[in-house]
DNA sequence: CACCACATTGACAACGCAGTCAAGGAGGGC
DNA sequence: GCCCTCCTTGACTGCGTTGTCAATGTGGTG
């Protein structure tokens, strides 16, 4: 019977053996003032000498629900670069101030599975929501969240008052991206999209179609993907047939993989035929065969906004203070350049 | 003041309202037996009215921590793709199992930071601990986990009692890639390795030596890389220097994408000229320019396994129960090929 | 009809901790 | 030297839940 009563040293156990009443121990744990050095230190050795840990159920009883400092974050796609990504310059930044992260990821954007998620978040006592699910429409009632505020960077969310939303600039991208390829020379750009049901996805398109309107030039129909490179393979067989085709702007590094390869195994050279960009500057980008023209935003940047709009909001401060600028850019590498010449005048 | 008394709703509220004692209530959210069906649906209703949620806080301290269906992990290098995909398939497997993670993710392997992570999951009331650090002689001695079970995928730590460990066959995987090589008729295998610290990047450099040794060929020096593209580029060039380089493991698919372009641009064709074998098959490997020769290996029985020991651990039972294979294989693409013709006769 | 078994329900205690309030002691101003 | 103040400390209580045990009701058996 192993769990018997295993990290029994409790509060009263270290008041015994340091001569004082537990409300004195807990004093020293808190440090409240009124507490004689002497006391303390001989309370502080007992503790490291017993090995007491608070519990913090018992806490969390007590202080109801007022400060756990843990955060919740609902992750859907963990196993996508951008999200995993996310989590962690999230836990980063939690660290920093002092907050803790209850994870829960989402293999989808169920509605059923959110509120399920947002429930256990809940149970456990976080302070706040870090809502990392790719689609700020998705149906969540605001009684879900008990009025625990949420910080998002994907959109507002209808109906969710306690909420503070960053921005990161999605379609800024699409527009950095497609621009790129129209001042290199090429007639239209071609749009190979994420899933229609993830706001970046939409979002990257609305850029790339804004920049395309802005100069004039025709709009061709998107071939919508799902992130993954098989995908972007498929699509980029499809646009490998069309001649009219020299630039694409990929929603993701992966897709574009993925339309390279189409594009080389038909015989249209990147960026010799075709151009391409990528999206999010996975680590692997700079050293692929043909090194991948992409875009980069500051993720730790993000997060720690996020963050702090959070914790903002929960310490019932400011949640628009500025934080730090998220910088994003182009990164041009070897898989853009200028059209190639028309095969015949003109 | 918004976070006066938000979700107050307790379990004598909900009593009051059906017109039952809070014990009752208690016994309904429970399952306990014996409660009429009428007074059960009484209290549901009103439960589902009133939006009650128990207090988990309150559950655990009476429960003297003693099921609190949390299990925390400690993961180490996130933003990898390894990493990441396996904490989201623990977390699968956990949600199948009744579990909920708690996550602690840190930057590097710095025992001190292991330490203070293993207290906050601790504090948390983690019933167990999954341990996804990637070296398992990191010095943590056995009190920090206060008798609480671990489970680990990398190898027994030692000291630790209450510990079950799942053999992830990395040594094999190194074997697998290398005798594939050799049977392509390559008269030696080249290795790039992961960091010395990753007991995952040691094992498959010996299944690697092994499968040398046993084919009675001589053992290349090893070059060490971080697992990124970067350093398999860097060391790629290096190789690419060599002509007696014809095959090359990398230890993980980023490295392998390094090594590819390193060699490509050197003009050393691949697999014309030189063979490439990865590790991991991550989504992109099968449609890079050259599609990529790797290993792959079934994370959700991994996963499933580590977590079913652990749990078996935790609920004293038999922690060496069998559970699903693991399945791990070799997927053959292009990256890989017979040796070019010497140049000059023999 | 008496009695027993068992289903159903509730009153009360306890979990570990922090808040409240009061008691004791030391120090300073008159 | 007396009184007031403030520092230090402890006894007691309550947070929301479940375990224990007793009380009540219901039905079946002899």
């Amino acid at each position: 019977m192993p769990r018997s009563r295993g990290n029994s040293v409790v509060m009263v156990d270290v008041a015994r053996e340091a001569g004082v009443s537990q409300k004195t121990v807990s004093r020293v744990i808190n440090h409240a003032p009124h507490v004689r050095a002497e006391v303390r230190d001989r309370v502080l050795a007992v503790i490291d000498q017993l090995g007491y840990r608070p519990n913090v159920a018992a806490r969390a009883l007590v202080n109801q629900q007022r400060r756990t400092h843990v955060l919740g974050v609902i992750a859907v796609g963990l196993p996508l670069f951008g999200p995993a990504n996310r989590v962690f310059s999230l836990e980063q930044a939690a660290r920093e101030q002092g907050y803790e992260l209850a994870l829960a990821s989402l293999p989808d954007m169920d509605p059923a599975g959110i509120r399920k998620a947002i429930d256990g978040l809940l149970a456990r006592g976080v302070e706040g929501i870090i809502f990392e699910v790719p689609n700020h429409l998705v149906s969540v009632d605001e009684s879900v969240f008990r009025g625990v505020p949420i910080a998002t960077s994907v959109g507002r969310i209808p109906g969710i008052r306690q909420q503070v939303v960053i921005d990161t600039f999605q379609a800024e991208m699409g527009c950095l991206a497609t621009e790129h390829l129209l001042e290199l020379g090429h007639e239209t750009v071609f749009h190979v999209a994420g899933p229609e049901e993830w706001d970046a996805s939409r979002e990257r398109r609305q850029g790339w179609s804004m920049a395309l309107a802005a100069a004039g030039r025709q709009q061709p129909d998107v071939l919508q993907g799902d992130w993954s490179a098989r995908s972007g393979y498929a699509l980029g067989q499809r646009l490998a047939a069309r001649p009219e085709v020299t630039a694409i702007f990929a929603a993701n590094d992966s897709q574009a993989m993925g339309v390279i390869r189409a594009l080389t195994e038909a015989g249209r050279g990147v960026p010799g035929d075709v151009s391409v960009v990528g999206n999010d500057d996975v680590p692997e980008a700079e050293f692929l065969m043909v090194p991948l023209t992409t875009l980069r935003s500051d993720q730790q940047a993000i997060s720690e906004r996020v963050l702090s709009g959070l914790v903002a909001l929960i310490e019932d401060r400011d949640p628009d203070a500025p934080g730090p600028p998220i910088a994003r850019e182009l990164v041009i590498r070897s898989s853009t350049g200028p059209p190639p010449r028309r095969p015949s005048g003109l």
